[in-house]
RNA sequence: GCCGGGGUGGCGGAACUGGUCAGACGCGCCCGGCUUAAAACCGGGUGCCCCUCGCGGGCAUGGGGGUUCGACUCCCUCCCCCGGCACCA
């Protein structure tokens, strides 16, 4: 008998399924019915950093194990493969270590590709996309276009965080307590013209499509509180002396009575138009732009501060003149910029009005007539009345929040209206390894979209990466300036590019028709794919790419481009697998890489490990003393199979106890997957089915025990069970069908009938399966160790049939 | 502060809609076999406590309380750990 060698059977296996294209599925047909039988299966595409982790490695291996499990139960399953190849790490590299983002790149996809194969994972690899080649990014910047066109991507003034140390603009999440998180240097407030997707026109669908979808509650709750829809109402506060109507925005109408200031946020237009020519001018200007000025990180944490402008607004329910404050709690980005202030019943108001000592006026108070404490914010405003508010005192405070806004609204001082709190998505970036943006700047025909003839905008080279005060990409001046569509005039190139999250917001389109050289992808073909229907990834994503992509096919759809509004029907979140407690990334220099790990214990047995680990969708520590029992278990898994298949192949299996515990395996197993889409427990079952099948080689049904086992295994452990399977006289594993359970053998003709008296358990008898309730409390009062407990006296019983009977006295 | 996830043996974890003495499966550890020896492999044991050592009794799923014939599972309350959000009017 051969002892079992991984890196044999692991290499020529890998050679099989390359050779026979094994894991690629063609496109239909044109014209083709739909396939109902279709299963789009995808995993987040990696970042292509150098090495694997195993984070992918758990990732990926579930997807394995979802893509073999719905092959072989006669789906047609399509599942690509490809890399978020764009992007700053990358680049960050290439300015450190030298070299050309595009070598160290494509160095890093090629090394991903090999460790991919080496774990042996069914992927199609025909259909490999990674988002730095032309061919990928010609079609990001053709989208862009129609997203132009479509009046979804627009150019605006708005303020970012700028570090005057690398001369760049850095995403919200790389500033950390303020700082650069690269250089340490103190991130600065800018304003810059930024390229923006309005992202905010899908919020009521991206918001109420939640419900379409199967995916995580956690996860759209995540969504639903970053779009965060508020329904309230805009008021119009008059400044009679520059006559002007400035709306606010709230969610607390049954309070106007109580509004005793008004303040306005530092960055708005209107702190201009308040004081101009004014005495306070001055202090209220610098006041401001200190103000504006310091980074949200700042202002988040600093005490309120604010200063009186000398004006006034008139309340609309009322015709009380209220002082007009700028103060930095105010933010410009969300409602109107301008806010009533109520100090007796809004948290912040009220320290606003403490600080400044400015008048709080009750307005709402609970029905009893108990008086509210000051300072005490609640919520529950349900069994509270309006006081101190003129015609609506009185008025329970929901009918009078409705009633309020009626009565301002027939005098044109204010209507219902909803807010949300999500922004538009700011997608320009002043760096050099990304998708150009396909637009030019001429002087006399203003921004131009480079015309779709034209595409692509190839990235230049460039001499420095670094950013100086410029993007990269304006450094190379004979790229920069060309002839402008329109009047053949000199147009200056957009020299920032694309956030690489536009990338990954379509790669999953682009798989379903990659080589496609006059469109992004053909209608039919993603349509006949898509949506994906199983989606893994990590929950990181859940407010950013996985709102990104959403928002991008809604718009696709509305362009007619393809038949869907929603891009992922179900997801699945993985759990991060840690290392000393920190979850696993290059940064953290943490790292576990699986070359090691298959080369020390195999292919099957890492992934078999990284699954048996625990559940897929917590956090693991990782630890690989444990790896060797997945090898232990494999190696017993060869011996008896190879024994098993020494023994003559039977027409009828005999139905012992270990064919019972075989169907019994592959209903679990089948179950676990299938249903409730656990991992780590069908690695349990079979392994309880080897170890019975070890006691009782010689069990006539041994052979198939053996064949179950590597059946079940299968999308685990490949290689071994591919190999096993055809020692065992079949072949080509992969495709065959899935065992399936055999209902009549799962029948127990008798079953262990557990006897409890007061609820413990005093003993245990074999009766025949299906007694009656009656007759199974009659047996269960027969056994002498119940008699012993039950002291003569009469019980009632309870009784789970086939299972249980507890009786009470 | 708010929202979410979690707390089970020395360790990772099972127990799926409340129902077979909770602890499957694996790691580790202990004992034994094989061996000159070790590794590998094979067999057995392994929650805690008490004991008249019996296929005996009791206690155990973060703490406390409750519902139920019966609770790891449901409810209340408290403690701890891990994430995410955080002046959103």
């Amino acid at each position: 008998m051969d002892s079992y060698e991984p890196q044999t059977i692991e290499t020529k296996w890998q050679a099989v399924w390359e050779r026979e294209r094994a894991f690629e599925v063609s496109n239909p047909e044109p014209g083709a019915p739909r396939n109902p039988r279709k299963f789009y299966m995808l995993e987040m595409l990696p970042y292509p950093s150098g090495e694997l982790h195993m984070g992918h490695v758990l990732n990926y291996t579930i997807g394995d194990v979802v893509t073999h499990f719905r092959r072989r139960h006669g789906f047609t399953v399509l599942r690509p493969m490809g890399f978020d190849s764009f992007g700053l790490p990358t680049e960050n590299a290439a300015i450190k270590e030298g070299g050309h983002p595009r070598e160290i790149t494509e160095r890093n996809i090629a090394n991903a590709g090999r460790q991919m194969r080496r774990l042996g994972w069914a992927i199609d690899w025909a259909r490999e996309v990674s988002a730095h080649e032309v061919e990928y990014y010609r079609w990001t910047q053709w989208l862009f276009l129609k997203f132009y066109e479509a009046g979804l991507a627009y150019r605006k003034a708005s303020p970012v965080n700028w570090c005057p140390n690398d001369q760049t603009v850095l995403a919200n999440e790389h500033v950390v307590d303020g700082r650069c998180w690269r250089c340490g240097a103190v991130v600065e407030a800018r304003n810059m013209e930024q390229w923006f997707f309005k992202i905010t026109a899908y919020a009521d669908a991206l918001l109420n499509d939640l419900e379409t979808i199967d995916w995580p509650a956690r996860t759209k709750t995540i969504q639903r509180n970053w779009i965060g829809r508020s329904e309230g109402a805009e008021i119009l506060f008059r400044v009679e002396e520059l006559d002007l109507d400035i709306p606010v925005f709230t969610t607390r109408a049954d309070t106007l009575f109580g509004a005793t200031f008004f303040v306005v946020a530092p960055e708005s237009p209107l702190v201009d138009r308040l004081v101009d020519g004014t005495e306070r001018a001055d202090e209220v200007r610098s006041y401001a732009r200190i103000a504006a000025a310091r980074s949200t990180e700042e202002r988040e944490t600093r005490e309120k501060t604010g200063v009186f402008t000398g004006r006034y607004a008139t309340n609309p329910v009322n015709g009380e003149q209220i002082p007009i404050w700028v103060a930095d709690y105010v933010l410009m980005d969300y409602g109107t910029g301008a806010i009533m202030a109520v100090p007796a019943h809004d948290e912040r108001d009220y320290e606003f009005a403490q600080r400044y000592s400015l008048p709080v006026r009750t307005v709402v108070a609970p029905r009893d007539g108990e008086v509210p404490i000051e300072g005490a914010f609640s919520e529950h405003t349900d069994d509270e009345v309006l006081v101190n508010s003129a015609q609506f005192t009185g008025k329970p405070a929901p009918d009078a929040k409705q009633a309020i806004v009626e009565w301002l609204s027939e005098q044109g001082k204010g209507k219902p209206a909803i807010n949300f709190r999500l922004r538009d998505w700011s997608f320009s970036r002043q760096r050099y390894w990304g998708c150009p943006i396909p637009i030019l700047y001429c002087d006399t025909c203003g921004v131009i979209p480079v015309p779709e003839d034209q595409l692509p905008v190839v990235l230049p080279d460039v001499e420095n990466f670094r950013p100086k005060g410029e993007p990269p990409l304006a450094s190379n001046q004979e790229w920069l300036w060309t002839e402008c569509p329109r009047c053949g005039g000199r147009a200056r190139r957009e020299a920032d590019t694309m956030d690489t999250f536009v990338d990954s917001s379509w790669y999953f389109l682009r798989y379903t028709d990659p080589h496609n050289d006059h469109a992004p992808f053909d209608r039919e073909i993603v349509d006949y794919w898509g949506p994906v229907d199983q989606y893994i990834g990590g929950i990181d994503h859940a407010k950013g790419h996985l709102l990104y992509s959403r928002f991008f096919v809604k718009v696709l759809n509305e362009l007619d481009l393809l038949g869907f509004r929603e891009p992922f029907q179900r997801l699945f979140h993985q759990g991060w697998v840690k290392q000393g407690g920190a979850k696993m990334s290059k940064s953290r220099g943490n790292v576990t890489g699986p070359d090691v790990l298959v080369e020390a214990f195999g292919a099957d047995a890492v992934r078999l490990y990284i699954l048996f680990l625990g559940p897929a969708d917590q956090d693991m520590e990782w630890n690989e003393e444990g790896a060797e029992g997945m090898v232990r278990f494999v190696r017993r898994l060869w011996r008896v199979a190879l024994e098993a298949a020494e023994r003559p192949a039977v027409e009828q299996v005999p139905p012992t106890d270990l064919a019972r515990k075989a169907h019994e395996t592959i209903a679990r197993v089948t179950d676990d997957i299938g249903r409730r889409f656990v991992f780590n427990t069908p690695i349990a079952a079979v392994m309880e089915l080897v170890n019975e099948l070890s006691r009782a080689p010689e069990d006539p049904a041994a052979r198939f025990a053996a064949e179950t086992a590597v059946s079940l295994i299968q999308p685990y452990a490949p290689h071994v069970a591919e190999e096993l399977w055809s020692c065992l006289g079949h072949g080509r594993l992969w495709e065959q069908p899935w065992p399936e359970a055999d209902e009549s053998l799962l029948q127990r003709d008798t079953i262990e009938l557990v006897l409890q008296v007061n609820g413990k358990v005093r003993d245990r008898i074999q009766v025949p399966a299906g007694l009656p309730e009656e007759e199974l409390i009659a047996r269960a009062k027969a056994s002498e160790r119940v008699q012993a407990h039950l002291n003569g006296q009469e019980p009632r019983a309870f009784v789970v049939p086939d299972k249980l009977v507890n009786l009470v006295v």
